[in-house]
DNA sequence: ATGGATTATTAGGCAAACCTAATATATAAT
DNA sequence: ATTATATATTAGGTTTGCCTAATAATCCAT
């Protein structure tokens, strides 16, 4: 039976959303794919075990879900199409950073390996998308992740910011409005008592920023700045 | 209920094939919408029905369809949306044309009309696609098709190729391994007899076509090789 | 170790787009 | 006018991907 319809686009979210969430933890459990797309536990735990039959990823139950080597490679393919595009729609199309992650992600979709090379080429073969995060190869291999969270960093440190995680298009227009972008120096200023906000100054400007908003800007930090204890722990 | 997936592109298809095959007949029967999408006339009857509801077509029973004025304007910017696409692959990935077609109706499901309009101004805004036929403008009109049939012509008549109709891969494939492009001067040399296949030259080689291929081949013929019959026709 | 919270599963449903088989209706051709 | 052909509709079924409500299994914290 055929569709006009490409029923393979949720198979793809599920791996892509799994593989952005691995970089948090894992493994990941359901309730936070499921949130993160939106849609019911039920559903997602459904999906899950259609992935696990597949090989795609394993499914420990009470615990999560963890993506196979087959299915970290599939989901990077996906994320570098995803980020090919971006850079595309910000480069040659002049939208902004901000919007591109969400147009960028139905164009995936829409995309072969054959498109995609093609696209790769075209572009230059950049290494990371508008948002700062690394492009996958061509084999789908993701390159280590850089930075820690600026949520970490305590007063009078600072450093430049690296990437920021796309989690939604809402987070990246809030930070757009505050022109908080990738390669910018950023320093944390302060931080209200109990977990609290922290105050940045970027550029000449101060801005408060919640620990979830924080927890998803990457920073590069200003050694000189640095505790020692948090020097220790980067340098390994 | 939300869906990761996008059910409106079934909708896309029915409209802008629906579109294609009016500039050949109207109204256009059921099974020719069927037939082209390669689906059962029961489904693309039901579908035709809810899209009757939604005012953007009309169905006369035992006749066939015709697009409404905003059946049309919604088909000619899916069109528009995929011939900017084919252009871009075309021009700006080295794709070649008679790849580009498929691959370009996938993406123009998941473009809304901002990425549109930044790839139109990105291209140039370019009048036709690589198979010669003409763009939309943003409004969603369609400029008035030019040329005549090649299968319309007879022996000793020629023209040069404007347009070729992209009806499906395998003719386009067909006809760029032949070296039969937009631009290319081309003659009728011989037809066979009880409407048979057109023997043509092309450069300096001969091809054999039949007649459902010649069809979609237009042409802007060479007045002098034409018969003043033919002559007064296009003149009107 | 036990109770309360989290996580998983089962059962039953819905909507979109497809399908086949069978039937009804209109058009066209004799 | 009748009949054969083409077209349309009805009935019943499938798959994918989602839903809610209810139940079951496990984890964790006291």
């Amino acid at each position: 039976m055929k569709h006009l319809h490409d029923f393979g686009e949720s198979e793809e979210m599920y791996l892509k959303t799994i593989a952005e969430l691995a970089s948090k933890q894992d493994p990941i459990p359901v309730t936070w794919v499921a949130e993160r797309l939106g849609i019911s536990t039920v559903s997602a735990s459904e999906m899950i075990h259609r992935l696990e039959n597949r090989r795609l990823l394993e499914h420990t139950p009470y615990k999560g879900v963890c993506l196979t080597d087959e299915g970290r490679r599939r989901a990077n393919t996906i994320i570098r199409r995803q980020r090919l595009w971006e850079c595309f729609l910000t480069d040659k199309l002049a939208i902004t950073w901000d919007h591109v992650h969400d147009l960028a992600c139905r164009l995936e979709h829409a995309t072969d390996s054959m498109v995609t090379e093609a696209l790769a080429d075209y572009l230059g073969h950049p290494t990371t998308c508008p948002h700062g995060n690394p492009i996958p190869s061509t084999e789908g291999e993701m390159p280590p992740p850089e930075g820690i969270p600026l949520g970490d960093l305590t007063p009078g440190e600072g450093g430049v910011i690296l990437r920021i995680h796309p989690v939604s298009a809402l987070l990246l227009r809030h930070l757009a409005e505050k022109r908080i972008e990738p390669g910018k120096e950023i320093e944390v200023r302060e931080i209200a008592p109990f977990d609290g906000p922290q105050s940045i100054l970027i550029g000449d400007e101060m801005h408060v920023l919640g620990r979830e908003v924080a927890a998803h800007i990457m920073i590069q930090p200003n050694t000189e700045t640095l505790g020692s204890r948090k020097l220790m722990e980067i340098l390994g």
